[in-house]
DNA sequence: CATAAAGTTTAGCATAGGCTAACTTATATG
DNA sequence: CATATAAGTTAGCCTATGCTAAACTTTATG
């Protein structure tokens, strides 16, 4: 069966790609979820549910299910009616992402995408990014952004 | 209220590239879809079940269920324990993901990412490309990949 | 041509991530 | 300080996307 192997295999390359896209959409959330509360922790030293809703543009009640998650995952702390606060491993992720999304952003930019759609983009894209991709995208930025 | 006028339309904004990436996200397993059902019929003439369950990474009966909808929606049509064929809707939406993809994976390969990475993260990537920048990465790949 | 193998479908389950409506708690103000 | 408003929570619903196991068709082969 060398052929049928042979066709195994191609598959199974082909398949991880698709993999990495599913497995990247589950850690999206809480990605754009703790960089959003390290972003208004710093801006107004305090995270608040109604906040994080309206940025995201989502329900209240969204939020408030999606906490739960995270709080399970070790992200975030919160106790009823205050403020959320991230974890040291929340907060380890949220610079992390923080990092991601600048450097894609201004990689858009130094691409010659107009800002409106270097912010919109970069949203979406900075989830999937590889570490390799992610060198390059700063490096092109160092050789063209600075004018 | 002039200045809670302010803040909710700093919102709104903001908010607005969540919701493009989470239109995104509905929009994408489609476009994987017909792209994968695209390539099959190129390939071979055919596209059945088990070949996008095997190249998705997915079990056949997600692929079964996924189809149910893509039919819903116009993309495909079949009958039962047949062959999987596109709608002219389908083709459309396929030679677009396909062109884009296209445009993506070279664009990685320009910037100087290797072909293995430049192959998954393409995957993840194309979906939440702007027209914009789907056009600053062809001029890219325009000036600087023809050796 | 009967039957085994391969492929397809159905049924039933789980989780994530949305929503609205109703309720509870906290805060701000007359 | 009583109460209206704002904020947070709960309950219950929906859809999308995954899974396994079992049933059914098609096809390939002895």
């Amino acid at each position: 069966m060398v052929l049928g192997n042979k066709k195994a295999t191609t598959a199974k390359l082909r398949s991880a790609a698709f993999k990495r896209v599913r497995a990247d959409h589950s850690a999206e959330l809480a990605g754009d979820y703790v960089e959003m509360i390290a972003d208004l922790i710093d801006e107004r030293g305090e995270a608040r549910c109604t906040d994080i809703a309206m940025r995201l543009g989502v329900a209240n009640a969204t939020v408030v299910k999606t906490l739960k998650r995270l709080t399970d995952q070790g992200l975030v702390t919160q106790e009823p009616y205050r403020a959320i606060f991230l974890t040291g491993e929340g907060w380890k992720m949220a610079d992390d992402s923080r990092r991601k999304h600048v450097i894609v952003e201004n990689f858009l930019l130094a691409l010659g995408v107009c800002a409106d759609t270097a912010r919109i983009d970069s949203e979406g894209i900075e989830h999937h990014v590889s570490a390799d991709t992610l060198k390059a995208m700063a490096r092109f930025v160092n050789r063209n952004s600075k004018l």
